[in-house]
DNA sequence: CTGAATCCTTTCTGATACTG
DNA sequence: CAGTATCAGAAAGGATTCAG
C-alpha cells in the first residue's frame, strides 16, 4: 500500500467545511478519535508490505545475515530483501552491522523497538491461526455466490 | 501488497499433500515454525491495504451506512469505499444489509469475527501510539544520514 | 443513495545484469 | 557475500461517467 503513505491526494478540494480530522495529510492534532491514525498508517505500511512481516519473523528467532535472509524466506528477491532490510532499518525497528571482512559480511538483527512490535503481532498471528479457516470458508463461499467479480 | 495474495509465484499447484494452510503455495508443511504463514499473510493483505482498517474502525463504532462511511473517512474515494467494503464482506468481517427502500439503503455492520480482529488490531493501535514518535524520528535521523536514496 | 464500468497514473515487484 | 542499477510487467488507487 503505501502510495507515498499520504491518503487525500486534492490539496484544494478536501478539507472545506473543517471536521475533526482536516485531513490534509493526515490528522494534525493527536489522534482523532480513539485512534484513527496516531500512526498506525505508518505501522500498517510496514507490516503490510509483502515481506516486512516475514523478515521480522525470521529475525525474532536471532541475528540473521543477508543470505540467511534470503534462504529463509522462500520466494523473496534479492531486491525486495534488501528494499524490506532497508525500510525496517530507517524505521529502527532493525539494525544493521557491517563488519570489514574479506568476503562482506552484514548481520540483521531486531532493534528493541522492533522486538516490541514483533510481540504485538502475535496477538494477531493467533488471531490468524484460529480465524484463517472462517475466513477461508467465507471467502468460498462469496465467490461461488458471486462467480463473475473482480473484487479479489 | 497482496499480488494476489500469494507469495511464491506458481498458480496451480493448491493443496496437493493437504494441510491446514493449503495456501496458494508459501511453506510446504503447516506452518513452518510457530507461525510463518497460518494464514497471516491474508490477514495482512487485508489490514495493509489503504481503507480496511480505516473502515473497520469507523465500523466498531456501529453500523454505517454507504455514505455514512464515505463522510467518516476522509480521502476515500466511492471506488475503494465499494472495494473496499466488498472484500470485508467476503472476508466475512463485515455483513452487508440492503434495505430496498426508495432511496436504496444499505447498512455495514461488523460480524463477531470482524469485532474479535478488532480487537486484536488495537494492540498493534496502542503500540503505534506509543511508538510512533521514535519512529518517525529515526526515519528522519536515516533520511539525514541517507540524503540520495530511493528507499521510501 | 449506492453502486458498476472505464480510463489513466502511480507504485510495487521481480528478473536480470553488474560491482566491490 | 552483499549489494546496486535497470527495466518491464502487474497491481493498486483515483477520477470520472453512467445507472438502478
Amino acid at each position: 500500500m503505501s502510495v507515498g503513505h499520504t491518503a487525500v491526494t486534492t490539496p484544494g478540494t478536501a478539507a472545506e467545511t473543517a471536521g475533526p480530522p482536516p485531513a490534509g495529510t493526515r490528522t494534525p492534532g493527536p489522534c482523532a478519535d480513539e485512534y484513527d491514525d496516531c500512526g498506525i498508517r505508518d505501522v500498517l505500511d510496514r507490516i503490510g508490505d509483502k515481506w516486512s512481516v516475514l523478515v521480522m519473523v525470521e529475525l525474532a528467532k536471532g541475528v540473521r545475515r543477508f543470505r540467511e535472509l534470503q534462504r529463509a524466506i522462500p520466494g523473496i528477491s534479492q531486491r525486495m530483501l534488501t528494499l524490506t532490510v532497508r525500510r525496517l532499518e530507517r524505521d529502527g525497528l532493525v539494525e544493521r552491522t557491517v563488519h570489514a571482512t574479506v568476503p562482506p559480511q552484514v548481520e540483521y538483527e531486531l532493534t528493541p523497538m522492533g522486538r516490541g512490535l514483533t510481540a504485538q503481532l502475535r496477538a494477531l498471528f493467533e488471531w490468524a491461526g484460529e480465524n484463517h479457516a472462517r475466513l477461508v470458508a467465507s471467502r468460498r463461499r462469496w465467490d461461488a455466490e458471486h462467480p463473475d467479480s473482480e473484487v479479489h
